[in-house]
DNA sequence: TGAATGACAACCC
DNA sequence: CGGGTTGCCATTC
């Protein structure tokens, strides 16, 4: 576990209802821009260990990586428009406030 | 300790 | 615009 990790989980515990965020965007603040892939592995390995709404967690081009049912009904049911696994990101992707 | 993996991202053709 | 390849970096074996 690092700080980087951890960082990630608390990034996409922030992330609202109706609101995604692209891996590298959660990458970025968590402080690796090129790590991407390691928030993919983040969720892949801990989603289940921990309460991650790792349903809003989609790739840079505003599509589903796992293209399953169930992460897409659940975005739609909080108000994310998936059309056929892609999603409008200037519409919903979550920017967070600095001055949190 | 070293090598391989991976729910991606960016670049090139 | 679409398809394929390379780069990146922490985690895992």
């Amino acid at each position: 576990m690092s700080p980087f990790t951890a960082k990630v989980i608390g990034i996409i515990r922030t992330i609202p209802p109706g609101k995604v965020m692209t891996y590298g965007q959660i990458a970025s603040l968590a402080g690796s821009p090129r790590g991407a892939r390691q928030v993919a592995r983040i969720l892949h390995s801990m989603s289940k260990k921990h309460k991650l709404p790792w349903h809003r967690v989609i790739s840079s081009k505003g599509e589903i990586s796992l293209k399953d049912d169930e992460q897409k009904m659940a975005l739609q049911f909080e108000g994310v428009k998936v059309t056929n696994w892609s999603i409008n990101l200037s519409q919903f992707q979550y920017h967070p406030d600095k001055n949190a």
